[in-house]
DNA sequence: TGTACATCAGTGAACGCGCGTTCACTGATGTAC
DNA sequence: TGTACATCAGTGAACGCGCGTTCACTGATGTAC
């Protein structure tokens, strides 16, 4: 068996690379150049890694997703009773940012590009599985009931929106600085307790 | 003094199908051929309204973000306590989206590649003027103290994510329709009585 | 172990295409006298 | 009111450039015998 680890690496490289410019500056704002220059290889290196642009950036794109599609799920499959699946899900939010904000945001800025890609990936979908977390809960009675779908949407944004702002630097600190306060208020917008 | 009529209604139309295709694809992903098309002019008519597409995208941006800015400090200045400023700015958001979906859109995607030119907008800042709503709450002792930043970032997420849900198809019906329980879930998440 | 060949990740130059932008022009409309 | 001129929003063809992609090639490394 050949070494990888050359290959792996400039893969590694390229991908990163890729990601960070992605989630700056958009998939069609960013050229081939731009990420061939950044990893420092030619152009023509990147087509041994990926079959065209568009591939590339979809494929970046699901594999992301689909972690924090499984994350969520397994939040919801491995804790039992509304507290200790929001805790797991905000904690599996924050350390996901934490790991790799650029990845984190790539994949919110290229979520609509892809969507239709994620039809095809329903049983990943990780708005499906967070949608499903409160529907239990409304049917334990542990929050109110109320539109599962509308609870999933403000749940979401009271982890995303601080992420975005930590992005822009409006917020100093990562959303895992406030893991408790994040959790809190969701618990709060939901009517729980 | 000319009718107007003819060009302000072409210049209008030209205006309304940039921010749509800006807003679906990206402003690097929109072609000034794409918008011409849409139009039904020629490319070259297009530059009797404005001197590039970049300094169009960017003109676009701030009217949008100006009009939200001016409209949470209108909410703010308006209304006194912390309750009736915040059914004002929720409903302000809710008319926003209702009167512009693709503006809206706009201006959540083109926030990031704009921020620079914001900087030089700082009085009329729409994040600084929401942050001032929550830390007069602290001060009055409306809510319990804590970073009114964090606090800004969970409210404008209660609002943002739902209508991005609409606009993705997961939410059947816009922020409008969900005032109340918006309002409501800000209040209770950042700990409002 | 040595030799011949296969595989693979790179290079660097070139390709055709669509991009943003320009420009000479046209025709409709407004203004001066 | 009529005539001469200015202004303006369009047209349509063309421009140079940067884009995504291709390709013949090179050299390093792995495999067979």
């Amino acid at each position: 068996m050949r070494s990888a680890s050359a290959s792996a690496d400039t893969r590694g490289r390229i991908e990163a690379a890729a990601i960070r410019l992605f989630a700056a500056r958009g998939v069609a704002g960013t050229s081939i150049r731009d990420i061939a220059q950044a990893v420092g290889v030619t152009e023509g290196a990147l087509y041994r890694h990926f079959a065209s642009k568009e591939e590339f950036a979809r494929a970046l794109f699901l594999d992301r997703y689909g972690a924090l599609a499984r994350g969520v799920e397994a939040a919801r499959a491995d804790h039992h009773g509304f507290d200790a699946r929001l805790d797991a899900l905000v904690g599996f939010f924050a350390d996901t940012f934490d790991a790799d904000p650029d990845g984190f945001a790539y994949v919110l800025i290229a979520q609509h590009e892809h969507l239709r890609a994620l039809d095809q990936l329903a049983p990943e979908n990780a708005v499906a599985a967070l949608v499903r977390v409160f529907e239990e809960a409304m049917a334990e009675g542990e929050i109110p009931a109320s539109d599962p779908v509308l609870a999933a949407a403000m749940a979401l944004g009271l982890v995303v929106q601080p992420a975005i702002f930590h992005i822009y630097g409006r917020l100093d600190r990562a959303p895992s600085a406030y893991r408790r306060e994040i959790a809190d208020g969701i618990r709060r917008a939901v009517g729980r307790g």
